[in-house]
Formats: structure tokens, C-alpha cells, sequence
RNA sequence: GGAUCUGUAGCUCAGUUGGUUAGAGCGUUCGAUUCACAUUCGAAAGGUCAGAGGUUCGAAUCCUCUCAGGUCCACCA
């Protein structure tokens, strides 16, 4: 053996002998109880990061149940992460003057398969070089076409079962990007937002907003406002940028009296909380900003003006006017910006799908409360709950390309209800309302370059099969968020692998992921698992028992870097963990990422960690060194006894005690993977090998040397090796190999007990 | 504003049903060795477990409050 554990020689032609053994598939323990996890699916288009490595908890998982004999699946895939990799690749598109309106769907969106294709097989390349004992014949995409073809017959489902209705509300709108979001990807910052105090005809009011006052249609005021009670139900005439106007006043419960002078100026079709205000008194919606961040012709002379350049001109002429009272220029407020580009998100009302939350919360809730999913740690329950209870209805519209697009049509009755936006025959972007547009392109040409498509929400809809020939359609262009595909992971996956493992690993036995997307992913894949997995909306106890994703979560802490903070692209801290696996290998890396970190606690990533694990790697070498020159003449190859076939070999008083103390030992090691205490047992191993086997153990036998006694010692040297090797697989086959341990390699053998 | 997590040796952190002298790695000091160990071994110094109060025979661990930091959520114009 060298002198030093090198590996460089080692790990790539250790884990080239796993896969071609087999030994990643479940079916190499044919007869044992399942047991699955299905890989969180990183992005396709992405780079391995230290919260994927953080996924060597799995595999720790995978490895210990393989070795307890069960039919062990660590199913990987991908996600095509829609908003995140089309954003990447319209700033691609960007740096070659291009952007995405120069394409239609079909165009743009086989460019992105094609530039996703050329990164594909880089995560995957990472993940095995972290030594992951993944099934890779059972590999998944969420674009493959058996996974999309369910997602959508989800979304069919759920709508014919009324949890899946189209309605038209305001979203939070990234006129940059031009697509909507969801409420969880709004990032909230806080910005300078000076207050502008408005004279509306007797009245004044403070807003931020001065450039949506085209789209007011109330003013609204606190019912138990006295100062105002005189206007509540009247109309009142105002002076405007525009000219004199009417607008009526309304009480609401919603006005705090005590901001500004207690008026609020209502703009459905540009506030949230004014939407909802307006849906309380039916005010009408007057959408004055358009889709493009302009203004639109409500807006009069201001018309054409960006929202940031018509607040600058609307203040101007009421200054002219008169109309402002006062400025409060410091005034702070909090807004959502797009978490990509960072422009400010516009409420904007838009046709859109959504997701009845309620009832699939419901069914998730019981799931957790009756113990159907447990989660570890268990505080997170908490933090589930609570975002639960206060879910709104969910937003599953984008309008991306990338991604899986809404399989439904629109019924066109009314030609001059719909707009579209298409690239014509001369690669020109076109868009307007169809009955304008028709005028001068045909039907075809609309169609083969359809952009996107805004359909009434009166429209008729109707799926693929249903559509009448006589009838003219067009498809809803929008697609799916992202989680409403990942939301049904552990189904669609094993339903489409191979034939069987639906029946044989669903549910799944762990889902192992980051504490960060427990609301963004976890608490979908509950809200949809169950629904999928049934085909429909259940609430027997029982049945759900039996249809939950996965009975265990675990969630590990994420990876910051060595000062503590969070590691972003932007702040220019990221370390990669390829590199730092280069550098002290893979077995290093995992064993100092799990140990000396509790269960959903955040590290800092630490070189003195990595240090004393790399010690600790070649400590165990060394051992081996040791017992490979001290091994008595004529000794044949060491057998892998078992703890109870060692008890007679034992004679000596320390070898008795020994093997007693390796019998808790292990039986520890064991109860802490049980309960997911990794830290501990990586800590008790460390100890245990180093300061009682080695330092103390070896120290003693080295001058007592003989047949049984080095039997006992080479054999609790293999427990150890044997309790190492989910964390540190590499360097543990590599010696066990070496020294001729056994007829079979490690990651087969039996977990000691 | 709400929620949540964290605050333990110089540094980074373990310590999961409350129980004898609170642990590890790195660092520091002293000694040994180069006989498996780009070393390793032995030993030492170093903590009023953020602070205050409470429950208990007993609290780093449970409760209350305070302080400090982080994260997530939230429609105050």
C-alpha cells in the first residue's frame, strides 16, 4: 500500500466498478423491503453547488440501507427550472443583440433545449465525482415526454374536479422579463418612495403612486372616519392633469384613518390591496400601465411614458396645477422586485390560472398532524403550518416558453376579445388585437409564429381532444411554475422509470432537501402528491397513508462560506465544491460537511474541518499500512467475520472487552442513522476509531501479535471500515479492496450488527 | 409588524426525552517519538454554557422577560 492515501488513483476507477457491478440499482437485493429517495432534481442547466453536495446525506441513507440488505432506489433527475434557465438564456440572446421576441414559441423554445442539451451531463458528472450511489438508468427530466404528458393530464384532472380556475387578477408582473410570479418569488426591498399628499377635489390624500390615478375609480375613506363622513356614497368632482372628473367615495374597514390624512385612492387594476377593496364595492378595473411598462392611452398626454418617467411628469404638471399639497421625499417603503433583474414588479390584472389551495391544504395538514410524514428536524412543522394557513390561492400561470405549456384551448367567438403577439413572414414582431391583426396576416401566420396569446376570461375552453372542426381556437401559451411539475416528483418519477417500481417504492421512504425550499417545494409536493398519486381529491386517513410522496422529511442547513455568509454569484463568494473535492477528495469533503453540524443548521463552510477530515481519511489508511505489516506469516486473506462469529476468537481479556465495546459501538452508529443524527455518528466515528481503536486499542495489541488476536483486530477494523463507508465510500472500498477483505466489494457487504 | 432560528473554550461548532468533573476540530503551551501515520502520541492551559428571573433534589438543556445576530413571511396607500 503507498504511504499516503492518494485520491486521485482512487475514486474515479472506485465508482467506474460500483456502477458497472450494478450495485447503484435496487434489484441487487432483490428480495429486500424497499427503500427510495428520489434526488431533490437539481437544474438542468446549472452547476453542482455546496447545497448539492449537502445531498451526500442521502447517499448516506442509500448506502446504509443497501447494506441492510434493502432494495435500495436513490433515483436522480433534473428540473428545466423554467424561469431561472430562460432568464439565462435571454441574457445569452441579450449579448448577441437578440431577445426573444425576434422568435416564435417553437423556435425560441427548441434554442433553449438545444443550449440546455450542451450543459446537460455536467450536474450529473458532479454528482458522481461526490461519489453518489445514484441509479443512473432510472434518470429523469421533467421534460421528458412521459412526465409531461402526466403533468398534464394532473392539470386536466384538477380541472374537471374544479381545483384548477381561470380568473383574472392582478399578479406581480416583471415588465423587464414579461412574465408574472408567484408570491413566494417576489423579493421585497426596501426603497425611498417619496409620498406625494394629492388635492382630489375637497379632499387630500398621500400615494406613492400619483401616476395611477388614471386608473382610480374610488376614493375611499374609514367608515368611522368623522372628518369625511359628509362624501361617503356621494360623488365628487375633481380637478385633474386630465381635467375636471368625478369620483365617487367609498367607507372601507381597510383605510387607516391615522396614515396620511386617512384617503386612499383606489386603483384596482394596479394595487393589490385595491383589487381586493374594488372586488368588496364592484368598482370597476381600468388597467392604465400596460404589459410593456407604459402607459396606455388612459393616460392622455402621458401616454407612451415608462411608469418611472410618468410619475416624474404627472408631480410636474400638479405642481403646475396646484394640485400637490406637499412631499414627503423620505418616505420608506417596501416593494416587490423581480428576484432576477431586480426591476420593480408592477400589480398588473392579468387572465391566469390558479390552484384552489384550500381543500389540497386540508388533506397536507392531516398528512402532518396524523404523523403520515413526519419531519425532521420537527420544528419545521411548525414553520409548514403556518405558511399553510396563510397560502393564498396559487398562481401556476408563467409566461415563459420554457417549460410545460397549459394544455388547453380557447374557443375564439369574439375575434376582437383576444390579442396575440406572433412573429410574421418577414420575422417581424407583431402584436394587437386579433380582429386589427387579421386585417393584414392570416390565420397561419399567426399561428405558426404565435408569441403569446391573451384570451378573454370568458373565453371557452376546451382540451386538445375536444376541439370542433368547424370552430377556430387558439392555445393558451402560457406554462406552468416550475413546482407545479416538481410539486409532483416523486410520482411522475417512478411512475415513468421503470415498469413496477411505482408499485414497489411509492411512497417514498425519505425526502431529503434543503430547509430553504420546505415551502417552496416540500409543501407542494404534499399539497399535489396526494391528489396525484389518488387520481382525485380523497380525505380518508387511510387511503392517505397510503398515497403520501414520502413518510419521512429531512432537511439539512444550507452551506455558507468561510466567514459565514450566504454564498451568492453576486457577492462573488462562492466556492465550489468540485474544486475543493479536487483538492482533499470526495470521502474529505462529505465527512466534513456532515460532521459537527446539527440536522438543519446552516455551516460555514471550514478549510479546518476539511483539514481534519483529509487527517482523518489517512489516519484510516494508516491503519490498514499497520495492519498489513504486522499480519502474522502464513496468514491467509482476512474473512469478514460477523460481531457474534468474533466473540470466539476473543480469548484475551482486552479482545473480549473489545469486541463487547464494538458491539455498542456500532449498535450507536446505527440509532443515530436511524434517527438522522449524521453529526453524531460522524463524530462518534471519528472518536471512536481514532482515540479508542487506534490510539488505545492497536497501541495495545502491537506487542501481543498473534493469529487470533490480530483476527480479532483486522476484524474490528473491518466494522469500522464497514460503519464508515456511507460516509466515506472511497477510501474505505479502496482499502477494503486492497487488503482482500471479504469475496465481495464494501458497498454490498452487510451493515454490521 | 408576524414567525422562526442562533448566541457554549481564542476561532468554527457538537451537546435531541434535564442527571455525576460541559465536548471535538483548529489554534496555543509543554513533553515524547520518527518504530503504520506529508507525522503521530502523551499532557496542559482555556468556558459564571448572551443576561436576568422562575420551575426542579438537580438546568447549557424546560418556562418568562431582556439584549444581540441571522433567515423567512407580510397589501399599509
Amino acid at each position: 500500500m503507498d504511504k499516503i492515501y492518494d485520491h486521485t488513483k482512487v475514486e474515479e476507477k472506485i465508482y467506474k466498478q460500483w456502477e458497472e457491478g450494478g450495485y447503484f440499482q435496487p434489484e441487487i437485493n432483490p428480495t429486500g423491503k424497499p427503500y427510495s429517495i428520489i434526488l431533490p432534481p437539481p437544474n438542468a442547466n446549472g452547476d453542482l453547488h455546496f447545497g448539492h453536495a449537502m445531498f451526500v446525506v442521502e447517499d448516506i441513507l442509500i448506502r446504509y440501507h443497501r447494506m441492510l440488505g434493502d432494495a435500495a432506489l436513490w433515483l436522480p433527475g433534473t428540473d428545466h427550472a423554467g424561469t431561472e434557465t430562460q432568464f439565462v438564456f435571454e441574457k445569452k440572446l441579450q449579448a448577441e443583440g437578440k431577445s426573444r421576441f425576434d422568435y416564435n414559441r417553437q423556435e425560441l423554445f427548441d434554442m433553449i433545449w438545444k443550449y440546455v442539451g450542451e450543459n446537460q451531463g455536467g450536474i450529473e458528472k458532479q454528482l458522481r465525482r461526490l461519489g453518489f450511489s445514484l441509479d443512473w438508468s432510472r434518470q429523469k427530466f421533467t421534460l421528458d415526454p412521459d412526465i409531461v404528458a402526466i403533468v398534464k393530464d394532473t392539470f386536466r384532472k384538477m380541472y374537471n374536479d374544479g381545483l384548477i380556475y381561470r380568473d383574472y387578477r392582478l399578479v406581480n408582473y416583471c415588465t423587464r422579463d414579461g412574465t408574472s410570479f408567484s408570491d413566494l418569488e417576489v423579493v421585497h426591498e426596501e426603497r425611498v418612495n417619496p409620498l406625494y399628499y394629492i388635492k382630489y377635489g375637497p379632499l387630500t390624500l398621500a400615494t406613492t403612486r400619483p401616476e395611477t390615478k388614471f386608473g382610480d375609480t374610488a376614493v375611499a375613506v374609514h367608515p368611522d372616519d368623522k372628518r369625511y363622513t359628509e362624501y361617503v356614497g356621494k360623488e365628487i368632482e375633481i380637478e385633474t392633469v386630465l381635467g375636471k372628473a368625478k369620483i365617487q367615495v367609498i367607507a372601507d374597514e381597510s383605510v387607516d384613518p391615522t396614515f396620511g390624512t386617512g384617503v386612499v385612492k383606489i386603483t384596482p387594476a394596479h394595487d393589490f390591496a385595491d383589487f381586493e377593496t374594488g372586488r368588496r364595492h364592484h368598482l370597476a378595473m381600468k388597467q392604465v400601465i400596460g404589459f410593456d411598462g407604459k402607459m396606455n392611452h388612459y393616460a392622455g398626454e402621458f401616454e407612451g411614458l415608462y411608469v418611472k418617467q410618468a410619475r416624474a411628469a404627472v408631480v410636474e404638471k400638479m405642481k403646475q396645477l396646484g394640485l400637490l399639497v406637499k412631499v414627503d421625499e423620505q418616505y420608506v417603503s417596501r416593494i416587490g422586485v423581480c428576484y432576477k433583474c431586480k426591476t420593480i414588479l408592477e400589480p398588473l390584472p392579468l387572465e391566469q390560472w390558479y390552484v384552489k389551495v384550500k381543500p389540497l391544504i386540508e388533506n397536507a395538514n392531516k398528512a402532518v398532524d396524523e404523523k403520515l410524514v413526519k419531519i425532521y428536524p420537527q420544528g419545521f412543522v411548525h414553520t409548514l403550518k403556518l405558511w399553510y394557513a396563510g397560502l393564498r390561492d396559487w398562481n401556476i400561470s408563467r409566461q415563459n416558453v420554457w417549460g410545460i405549456q397549459i394544455p388547453v384551448w380557447y374557443e375564439i367567438a369574439q375575434e376582437k376579445d383576444f390579442s396575440v403577439s406572433f412573429i410574421d413572414s418577414e420575422k417581424k414582431h407583431m402584436s394587437g388585437q386579433l380582429d386589427e391583426i387579421l386585417k393584414t396576416h392570416s390565420w397561419e401566420e399567426i399561428e405558426n409564429g404565435l408569441q403569446k396569446v391573451v384570451a378573454p376570461i370568458t373565453a371557452k375552453i376546451v382540451f386538445e381532444d375536444q376541439k370542433e372542426k368547424n370552430k377556430k381556437y387558439l392555445p393558451e401559451t402560457d406554462t406552468f411554475d416550475t413546482w407545479f411539475s416538481s410539486g409532483q416528483w416523486p410520482y411522475v418519477t417512478l411512475k415513468t422509470s421503470k415498469p413496477g417500481d411505482f408499485e414497489k417504492f411509492y411512497p417514498t421512504s425519505v425526502m431529503e432537501t434543503g430547509y430553504d425550499i420546505l415551502k417552496a417545494w416540500v409543501s407542494r409536493m404534499l399539497m399535489l402528491g396526494l391528489y396525484v398519486a389518488n387520481g382525485k381529491h380523497v380525505t380518508d386517513t387511510k387511503q392517505l397513508e397510503k398515497t403520501v410522496p414520502f413518510r419521512d422529511v429531512v432537511l439539512h442547513g444550507l452551506v455558507n462560506d468561510p466567514l459565514g455568509k450566504k454564498m451568492s454569484k453576486s457577492k462573488g463568494n462562492v466556492v465550489n465544491p468540485l474544486e475543493v473535492a479536487d483538492q482533499y477528495g470526495a470521502d474529505t469533503v462529505r465527512f466534513a460537511l456532515v460532521y459537527g453540524t446539527g440536522l438543519g443548521n446552516d455551516q460555514a463552510m471550514s478549510y479546518a474541518k476539511l483539514d481534519a477530515a483529509r487527517k482523518f481519511t489517512n489516519k484510516l489508511w494508516n491503519m490498514a499500512r499497520f495492519l498489513e505489516m504486522k499480519k502474522p506469516e502464513g496468514m491467509g486473506s482476512i474473512q469478514s467475520l460477523s460481531l457474534h462469529q468474533l466473540e470466539g476468537f476473543a480469548i484475551s481479556q482486552p479482545d473480549k472487552d473489545m469486541v463487547e465495546e464494538v458491539k455498542r459501538f456500532a449498535k450507536e452508529i446505527t440509532e443515530y442513522l436511524e434517527k438522522y443524527q449524521f453529526n453524531l455518528a460522524a463524530e462518534r466515528l471519528y472518536e471512536f476509531s481514532w482515540h479508542t481503536f487506534a490510539d488505545k486499542y492497536i497501541e495495545d495489541v502491537k506487542s501481543r501479535v498473534d493469529t487470533n488476536s490480530y483476527t480479532v483486530l483486522a476484524n474490528i477494523y473491518t466494522i469500522l471500515l464497514e460503519l464508515l463507508h456511507p460516509f466515506m465510500p472511497f477510501v474505505t472500498e479502496e482499502i477494503y479492496s486492497q487488503m482482500g477483505i471479504g469475496d465481495k466489494p464494501l458497498i454490498v457487504t452487510s451493515w454490521p450488527k
